[in-house]
DNA sequence: CGACCGATTGAAGGTCGTCAAACTACGTGG
DNA sequence: CCACGTAGTTTGACGACCTTCAATCGGTCG
């Protein structure tokens, strides 16, 4: 059990006008004025693969949006087993229970190099306080949280092995088809999609020599889509 | 396909002030004076098992409060498939992804007999600008169809049909342990735990021989929760 | 009574989980 | 430089579980 000395790193002050992604955050609709409402520090974090962003029960007093990589969210259940219940991607918001009072409901793990701009709890109630601009984006964010939960069960766990994985793969590349896009690990992947790691690792291992995933380096892969459309449409 | 003459039937105005279940919707925190705020009629309607709410794609301008009775969502895979993804009972809202600007994400039908009060969007939305305390409710809201959902995923998809069955029962009746739960159609009880209506069928027949489950009526049982919690461990 | 719908049960076959072993990549330390 | 240990992946074998197809049973409704 090795510790990385330091797992996560400070990218300085966020400057929220100036955002890269300014279109896809939870700030994307205020106007330049209500900046000036934003009286805590938003700082800006870098994780590496592996860093822990939070466990279940904490209460942070902050949520986190991903600005770049993938989180994973995992729960246990009372007899120790664990899933993978959602990926946090770009424009996600990472901990949003603590914006409706609760304590954190997952174990939030960085699964790619992750960058994330941490909110103060109290920046969000302020604005939303003070601007209805925020609030929709809050509201849209949330649904999304539940759309996201919905659509998990739907494709990937439902099925035969074969079609989930496939449906996990695409889900990946959706963003950037042409890119190679992540492969998680076997025992990540059995946890997302409800089966056992040698499940995971022999479909995995059948699609590479299929031709249908071709590895890139040992964490991404570049897909054949139509291929692996077909395999997740049965 | 025989259709029911009325599915519906309208119980009158809701009298928020006087709600029986108060402390459990989206109004609990409302003062005396919010309520002058509402300026379009809640109506109360109640439906017969196997009406349906609304389907997906639709925008009905209304989210409903489940005042009694049993809801469920149902979502369609591309190929057909077709998964329960979500219960909604006492104080869940119906609908809730309208008040995000979305159209209906399910299909929803009525398992048990239920009433609802149909709030209009616009009622929502006015409350919310005026009172912060309709907002921290809705927050609320949302936030447990997210623990739901995650907790639909963990508990009732993962692990053997025996234990998904056992788990899917005792969240039936935890609210009135002692009473006899509803038992759903076989086929909907694969529809909710991702397993064919064959294994649904034959783990509560087992089930039902062994007297863990003991039938009432055709759509009822009274369970024999210490059984059915050892077999849901594991 | 006959039609129909849902639940049940059986049989056969496929998928998947489990256990165990071999293999790979990688980093450590001799 | 190489031996070694570790962690993760792959593969095989076997059995348990589940799906599928099909037949039967029981109740309700016309």
């Amino acid at each position: 059990m090795r510790q990385p000395q330091i797992e996560q790193a400070w990218r300085g002050r966020a400057e929220c006008r100036e955002c890269g992604i300014r279109d896809l955050v939870l700030f994307a609709d205020l106007r330049h004025s209500d900046f000036s409402l934003i009286h805590q520090p938003i700082d800006d974090l870098c994780y590496e693969s592996g860093a822990t962003l939070y466990r279940a029960g904490e209460r942070p007093g902050h949520v986190s949006t991903v600005r770049s990589g993938l989180v994973k969210l995992i729960q246990y259940l009372p007899n120790g087993d664990r899933r993978i219940v959602r990926l946090l991607r770009r424009g996600d918001l990472a901990g949003i229970e603590v914006l409706a009072g609760q304590p954190c409901q997952h174990e939030a793990v960085v699964l790619e190099p992750a960058c994330l701009c941490r909110i103060p709890v109290g920046v969000v109630e302020r604005l939303e306080r003070e601007t209805p601009r925020l609030h929709r984006r809050l509201l849209a964010r949330w649904q999304r949280a539940v759309s996201d939960a919905d659509a998990w069960l739907t494709a990937l766990s439902t099925g035969p092995a074969r079609a989930r994985v496939a449906r996990l793969l695409l889900r990946l590349s959706e963003q950037d088809p042409d890119a190679a896009c992540f492969l998680p690990g076997r025992e990540d992947l059995g946890a997302m999609l409800g089966v056992s790691t040698e499940t995971a690792s022999r479909v995995v291992a059948e699609f590479v020599r299929s031709g249908f995933v071709r590895p890139t380096d040992p964490r991404h892969a570049q897909l054949l889509r139509p291929a692996l459309e077909r395999v997740a449409g049965s």
